[in-house]
DNA sequence: CTGAAAGCGCTTACAG
DNA sequence: CTGAAAGCGCTTACAG
């Protein structure tokens, strides 16, 4: 055991004095930059590993102003998609040798800045922010402007001279009101959870979020096309937690004129929204098709498996965090693609 | 946009000349530390404000050896609990005004110490570390030999003097267990992986990890307990992929006394061990009983839904988090429990 | 209450 | 190739 009093870690300095040369000379040594003889680089690192050097990372960093680490500021942890865009940030990281620096905004603009803040006291080499509000900028461009890297993670936010990583929601949205166009639906429900329980969604309306926006542009697109008025009456925003959600879901299925299908904007609502339409004994997809974003493995699980739009999390943290570590090495930004997974929650509308 | 060209930012120097005190006074009016005019101290921050100021923290780390974060270490976040878990640590974090630094250990002993090693060159404040393998540990010794507090999450490692957070794991799987043998089932089988694929099982037998090995013997106790011999032989500890844990539900199933009832030792596992039974056309309880560890919210929506042994996952993250901010704050370490969920998965065995 | 000065542990020109 | 010295931006005794 002999936890005994914690020694202090000894420094450069007292490894130059083992290995008897200057601490100039000893740092050269142990960083392996200038111009250092081998036979003394050998010594000098002898002596740090006879001592159990290990550099202070502070020091360093007021030194040369890069901190060895990433900041990462996310609106939240708990959507079970984000481990996995997480782990190919943590991963891009480790291959530079950085840590990764995480504060949570929970959502809130207040904590964001807080956390921005923090982050960049830090003197994080780069950061990589999913940002609350694209209406709250100022913050954000303080990054910019003192210059750290910054990318934006699933989130564009008009005004800010930044990289956006995010898949192209569009594209695959269509592709399934088309499908469910096809099918014989007209009706089709879509509910997220913006915090904006009253409005009333009107197409091209400005919304907080670029890639909610992008959803709903993109799955009403195949309307427009059609000829079709698109069900602008069916899209709720509740708020983020359970009972707002299920009394959205209620509150369409409710109406005079209800959805025939139903779509959640990521799992953690279709969750509720599989509970809401469970509660009330309808059939899938005989009474309502359904569908959410986010390929979670626990969509193939139940039954019938759900319909599903996915997109590369992983590569995407991957790339966001290569992109903050080193912005000049992208000369042109990735394009993710989203794309449809069909599966038997989607089937032929009633009637 | 105008990022032009990143300004230097102020120091606590331009801070003092533009308030025309000295730094030392700057300083103490911005830190908020010592004796100080009223007057001076708005007039300071007055100044601070005006430049934009932000105390650098790799100066105030180097002065005060503490860095303001907390570092985690985690063998995996893949597991969909983690993020709840991880959650907690950030928002105790956070309350204390802290960073968050993550380093991945990808359940590899030789990544560990390099995260371990990175994180207190920056020097952390207090380590949680979910350690790779119980028998190496000189490089966690180290941690505590420094002086940095450092929290065990989930995996106790002998010799090691430091706090283990985790939930009990015995009495909730004896509970299983017992339920299972009131039900009528001697053939209990259990898969986790842990990457020891011809390992033959021994009741008392060593596991790399404790939590695993509270989990089996927990769960064999009651045999004991009725005078039953323990179903030792389906034990499987297979490797962490999908076709070596699906290989292995598939060896139990088909082994001379198969299994009448199947254990899975985390939710990733459990997905396999639906698919393997369901591609073998079972019928779940009817001829297989099913149960897994950790309360996903998928559960439930399976069918029928899964009978799981649930943990306190996020306040467990909190608990560690400030345990390793401030390890003179609890002088009894608190315990939490997990705790069985019955759900339509199990069922009586046939015959 | 305030200031001058030393110091934290490194890195980086500048001489030699 | 190596060393003496200044400096990074703070904090902290020590005087006053």
């Amino acid at each position: 055991m002999a936890s005994s009093v914690p020694t202090k870690p000894p420094t450069a300095a007292d490894v130059a004095t083992l290995a008897g040369v200057s601490k100039a000379t000893a740092t050269r040594a142990l960083g392996g930059y200038g111009r250092i003889n081998e036979e003394t680089k050998r010594r000098v690192l002898a002596a740090a590993n006879q001592l159990g050097y290990h550099p202070n990372a502070a020091a360093q960093t007021m030194n040369t102003g890069r901190s060895g680490s990433l900041g990462i500021v996310a609106r939240g942890i708990t959507n079970p998609v984000w481990p996995v865009a997480f782990q190919g940030m943590v991963d891009a990281a480790r291959l530079q040798g950085l840590a990764v620096l995480f504060a949570g905004s929970g959502f809130e603009v207040s904590e964001e800045r807080k956390a921005i803040r923090l982050l960049l006291g830090k003197q994080v080499d780069g950061l990589i922010v999913s940002a609350a509000d694209r209406r709250d900028v100022e913050h954000l461009q303080r990054i910019t402007a003192v210059g750290t890297p910054l990318v934006l993670w699933e989130r564009r936010v008009p005004g800010l001279d930044a990289p956006v990583i995010e898949a192209d929601m569009r594209q695959a949205s269509s592709e399934l009101t088309r499908r469910l166009l096809d099918l014989g639906h007209r009706r089709i429900g879509f509910v997220s959870s913006l915090a904006m329980p009253q409005a009333a969604y009107s197409i091209g309306a400005e919304l907080p979020a670029s890639i909610i926006q992008d959803k709903v542009e993109g799955l009403f697109t195949p309307f427009s096309e059609a000829g079709i008025a698109p069900p602008v009456d069916l899209v709720r925003f509740p708020e983020r937690d359970r009972d707002a959600i299920a009394a959205a879901y209620h509150s369409l299925l409710d109406g005079p004129n209800p959805p025939t299908a139903l779509i959640a904007s990521d799992s953690q609502i279709a969750e509720t929204m599989l509970d809401v339409v469970r509660s009330r004994g309808l059939r899938i997809p005989g009474e309502v098709s359904l569908a959410m974003y986010d390929d979670l493995s626990w969509a193939r699980l139940v039954d019938p498996p759900l319909t599903v739009i996915a997109q590369p999390d992983y590569d995407m943290g991957k790339c966001a965090a290569e992109l903050a570590m080193n912005p000049a090495g992208a000369s042109t930004l990735p394009s993710f693609s989203a794309r449809l997974i069909l599966r038997g929650s989607v089937g032929r509308a009633q009637d």
